[in-house]
DNA sequence: TTATTATATGAATAAATGTTCAGATAATAA
DNA sequence: TTATTATCTGAACATTTATTCATATAATAA
């Protein structure tokens, strides 16, 4: 929640300096927001276990909800949300629709991600 | 929630050959965990803030706090699950706590985050 | 010591979210 | 047409989570 301007105090500012370029350099809002529901749908274990199971080859949603254990339904719902994102695409095939990832930079970034963790401790 | 192997019918799988690779190759579970909590902290629009302030130069709490326009006891709650995932680090010059990204790959996954949103529509 | 500044923490609450259930839609075959 | 298979969708529920408030800690100065 954004405070008013007069409810801010002002003498505990002590960089307004950078405050201000941080303002300047800032995302704009909705490219932030569209961020931050990027990472943020990678950031389920379930979605995630998607992803990395669709990395190698294509999967149809019943192969998908018997790889991670829950309903076809729990599924589709998470599949619906990749796919709004770009994350994930699919190609129907008669009364089966096929899953792959969108395009390279999904599995770049689990696998940046990936490396990080690896790295420190 | 997994379903007990009984409860799960055995007609409605189609590539059970895809399955079972994809559990070959899966991540451990534990890894997959720490990986999407890793993206969850990314995926919060003022976290993604924060970490995107923090891209150039190192800021004090209260600096944050009055870039985000929250409370400083919001800034520090974020700035502990920041710290514990080892995305930010901090330093101490007598009673304020500096902080800055924790190492370059932070930096490079939202770059890259980045070029995916804006390349595709 | 006391006072002040900067930050951290625990508890509580309101809002967001992942899954399930029941039912709907789409494609194909009979 | 009806029946069947594969997938999708809306509503409800239980869990998670971001923030606030009040208080605690750490560092410094008086």
């Amino acid at each position: 929640m954004i405070l008013p301007q007069h409810e801010q105090c002002s003498c505990r500012c002590i960089h307004q300096d950078r405050i201000d370029n941080a303002h300047e350099q800032a995302l704009a809002s909705k490219e932030n927001e569209q961020l931050a529901a990027l990472f943020k749908a990678m950031g389920d274990p379930n979605r995630l276990r998607l992803l990395w199971a669709l990395k190698d080859e294509e999967m149809c949603v019943c192969d998908l909800a018997r790889f991670l254990g829950v309903t076809e339904s729990a599924v589709s719902h998470q599949l619906r949300l990749l796919r709004q994102l770009h994350l994930v695409a699919n190609r129907r095939e008669g009364p089966v629709l096929y899953y792959r990832l969108d395009d390279a930079h999904v599995g770049e970034l689990i696998h940046l991600a990936l490396e990080h963790l690896r790295e420190d401790k």
